[in-house]
DNA sequence: TCTGGGGTCCTAGGACCC
DNA sequence: TCTGGGGTCCTAGGACCC
């Protein structure tokens, strides 16, 4: 039996969880910000039509900003983190079969809803979604996840259709598929358009003909299975349970470049920190790490170097202090004065479950004392922010001049008792 | 002239996603 | 002055094996 996907997505999802604690945003030109301040990551429809582009450095739009008034705020994730899980709350009792694809994005499966009734059934989901939580959406429903996410793409580009569109439609899926462009496609990038255009498609529609074997000739297994999803022939399943993670990574930009060895280890450390915290939290660990520094492509005229270390460690862990001596080791076995470095980062992979993990024969003992001491460290940062309890060997806080900037960042109202918003009523 | 023919595993790099 | 930070999947090709 074929099935029946949504795709609901938060529009201009990180603006918008700006949007639901300062009303005086409503309405006007708002962007979000990447790390270190670097980027436009978000943008409301007003700040689009100002000509503010995804991923346009902020130092160049700072003017713009300031001349039409647009609101500009650093990433808050504890903020958009703790949104997201509210949306999803109010998804599930939309569904009891939903895949969390991305902080903004979830997929539903309605292939239980009549036909007649699915697009009610999206219309009352977005808005309780707005009621509850403040958050405007788009769904788009379609017999494939490919055609799912289509079918949002289009729901968010046609106002007309106010943010619902369904693919399932016979008529609306003739409609569509010969007016989008290939470049729209889940996981079609500017190389497979060049390919599509080479082999003459210049529509969905295009696409959704080929001779699937042509595809797979072309554009590998993933074009084959592209053609097949446009068909409605499902070749992607829902993931309803999130699949264990295969590597994780700790890698940030400088405020300002780093040019001494201690200031890098000091860094690479606290990356080494986070990076324990991330993998606790999940019980996994790891045997070896890549620590990495570079400097920046865009200091023309410095010398230019990128290197990178792989330290082995003697048995799977997920504890702090072995991670940062780890770190520390990589950095001072590649580490070369001289430069300025611009970034630095560790990543891992191959990650294991920490309880299956083979029990080195040495190191038990310490072992046996670090889990505690790791659960009372976290525990202690959970209550009073990150940061509160660190290993003093990733460096006093005060002193990181490496560290990422957040110089706009609106109050973590939902997370923090201390910046709670304050009603008062007269 | 002809120079075996499969397998598996691992890694690097490309491509794409949000 | 100032240009993000994560992830996943796929393939080709080398190393190695019998």
């Amino acid at each position: 039996m074929s099935r029946v996907y949504a795709l609901s997505d938060g529009n201009s999802f990180y603006c918008s969880c700006e949007r639901v604690f300062d009303s005086r945003l409503a309405r006007v030109p708002v962007i979000v910000l990447s790390n270190n301040d670097g980027c436009a990551i978000a943008r409301t429809a007003e700040a689009k039509a100002l000509g503010i582009k995804m991923g346009d450095p902020f130092f160049k739009i700072r003017q713009t900003c300031h001349a039409q008034g647009i609101r500009v705020y650093s990433s808050n994730y504890a903020l958009y983190g703790d949104m997201s899980a509210r949306v999803n709350e109010v998804y599930q009792r939309f569904s009891p079969r939903i895949e969390i694809y991305s902080i903004d994005e979830s997929f539903l499966d309605l292939t239980d809803v009549r036909s007649q009734d699915r697009v009610v059934l999206a219309r009352d989901m977005q808005s309780t979604v707005q009621k509850w939580t403040g958050i405007p959406t788009c769904v788009g429903l379609g017999s494939t996840k490919t055609l799912a996410k289509l079918a949002n793409h289009i729901a968010k580009k046609v106002p007309e259709l106010d943010g619902v569109c369904d693919l399932t439609d016979p008529v609306a899926y003739d409609h569509w598929l010969c007016r989008i462009a290939p470049g729209e496609i889940w996981g079609v990038g500017p190389s497979t358009v060049r390919k599509l255009e080479a082999l003459g498609c210049d529509s969905v529609a295009d696409v959704r003909d080929l001779d699937p074997r042509a595809a797979r000739k072309g554009m590998t297994v993933v074009g084959e299975r592209l053609v097949y999803e446009l068909r409605g022939v499902a070749c992607l399943d829902l993931e309803t349970v999130a699949a264990t993670r295969k590597g994780c990574a700790v890698t940030r930009s400088f405020s300002d470049r780093v040019e001494d060895q201690a200031t890098m280890e000091q860094a690479v450390a606290a990356h080494a920190s986070r990076l324990g915290e991330k993998l606790r939290r999940e019980a996994l660990g790891t045997d070896h790490l890549t620590v990495f520094f570079h400097t920046s492509e865009h200091d023309r005229g410095n010398p230019q170097r990128s290197v990178s270390a792989v330290v082995t460690l003697p048995e799977a862990t997920n504890d702090t202090l072995a991670l940062i001596k780890a770190a520390t080791t990589g950095v001072r076995r590649v580490w070369r004065p001289g430069y300025r470095y611009s970034k630095a980062g560790i990543i891992t992979t191959d990650l294991v479950p920490l309880a299956a993990s083979q029990r080195a024969l040495i190191g038990a003992l310490d072992r046996e004392r670090s889990g505690p001491m790791m659960e009372a460290m976290d525990a202690c940062n959970r209550r009073w922010g990150r940061g509160a309890v660190v290993p003093a060997s990733a460096g006093w806080m005060k002193a990181r001049s490496w560290s990422t900037k957040f110089e706009m960042r609106s109050p973590r109202y939902t997370t923090r008792v201390a910046e709670v918003p304050t009603v008062r009523a007269s």
